[in-house]
DNA sequence: ATACATAATTATGAATTCATAAATGTATTT
DNA sequence: AAATACATTTATGAATTCATAATTATGTAT
């Protein structure tokens, strides 16, 4: 593959290609990285293939054994409760940032991605719920404005995602988050850092318990 | 370098000497990492290198630009503050915990780490000083028992080593650092969370201060 | 002398090749 | 038939080679 007029380096395209097929579970958790059927497959030589291999490895998605090859990261009830204590720190930190750092223009977007989730969960549409529920999030992260907790938020993320999500299909489950939500974005416009925090950190307390 | 009885990859053990490189400032922030001169100057070839790079890249240690290679970070005053609003939210969850799941021979080698650190101040070893700190803060985050934390702190830290560590031969902030160890030791000691928490955010917040 | 265009050099990105450890398969012996 | 030794295959780790983008150097015109 002799890519002219690449804008960005082999290694990163195939890493997020790479990244899509195991949160797809088309790569499930355990599985064998076939890095040399995986680079035939792809059309592309063995080289950039390894060192996309090695990016995931850094962000803990895929996990080396020495002389056998990657395999795709398992992440037990443990590793779950681990990541989610990080993550409500780290979020709540950032809605207790975002509630006095935020502009009206970016209330206005909270307020908007909100009224779109409560129209997802209305509809029932779980997918397009679970994608307005990522953006929710990530813009109040955006807001914190603290592209190192940004990063780490990113990569545990993802890590959770080698898990599948039908924690939100779950029974109630659904509604309970909306109302979550709710909390999140009424601390947020009222500018109340103490209670936005709270909030999110419930929030994520109660993702663990529906993570399975 | 055809090693032959080699227990870890090639690349991870230059991963080893590029970090201790870097944080002796041989290659200082700002620099351009010569891969090709340096595979040269290990006897090795550009593939080990190069992945080797990945791996600091992925630490944040080295920023990477298209065609045109790597460079050692460069950490402003911002970046510092971000990072240290991290540390001081994981580090102090990570107090938090030991203060509640701490072993008698956990209290004791903390007890005894903390005797050595009076020690170092004393003697004015500033060396044994940093060393033995870095230890104590170590053994803290293993007694919490959250290797995804764990890791998260781990990478944070290595990037605050890309400054210089002059920040404690300041006048007197050898002494106060000693002080907040002791709150900190003490709040573990009566295993009080909540205290433990407080003094190793109170400690962190300082350690900003200090780093320039 | 300065500015611009072109040529030569250099370094990166990627493919290919090579060496060896691990896994698999076969045969021989008991 | 089971077990062990040996041979074959396969995949990883690493070196080498190749192509091209970026940089530097050279030359020419104004």
């Amino acid at each position: 593959m002799s890519k002219l007029l690449s804008t960005r380096p082999l290694y990163e395209e195939v890493a997020d290609q790479l990244r899509t097929r195991i949160f797809a579970h088309d790569l499930a958790p355990g599985a064998w990285i076939d890095e040399q059927s995986l680079a035939k497959e792809f059309g592309i030589s063995r080289t950039p293939m390894r060192e996309a291999i090695k990016v995931l490895a850094a962000e803990g998605l895929i996990t080396m054994k020495l002389r056998r090859g990657a395999y795709v990261t398992e992440v037990n009830r443990g590793d779950l409760e681990q990541i989610f204590t990080v993550l409500s720190l780290l979020e709540g930190e950032a809605a207790k940032e975002a509630a006095t750092r935020a502009k009206e223009s970016d209330l206005n977007a909270l307020d908007d991605l909100h009224l779109r989730l409560e129209k997802a969960a209305a509809d029932r549409n779980l997918d397009l719920f679970f994608e307005t529920n990522v953006r929710f999030h990530e813009r109040i992260i955006l807001i914190a404005a603290n592209p190192w907790m940004t990063s780490v938020i990113d990569d545990l993320r993802k890590v959770l995602k080698l898990q599948r999500k039908d924690s939100l299909s779950r029974s109630g489950r659904l509604q309970q988050s909306l109302s979550e939500h709710r909390e999140i974005l009424k601390a947020l416009l009222k500018r109340d850092p103490v209670a936005a925090e709270q909030a999110m950190r419930t929030h994520l307390a109660h993702g663990l318990e529906a993570a399975k």
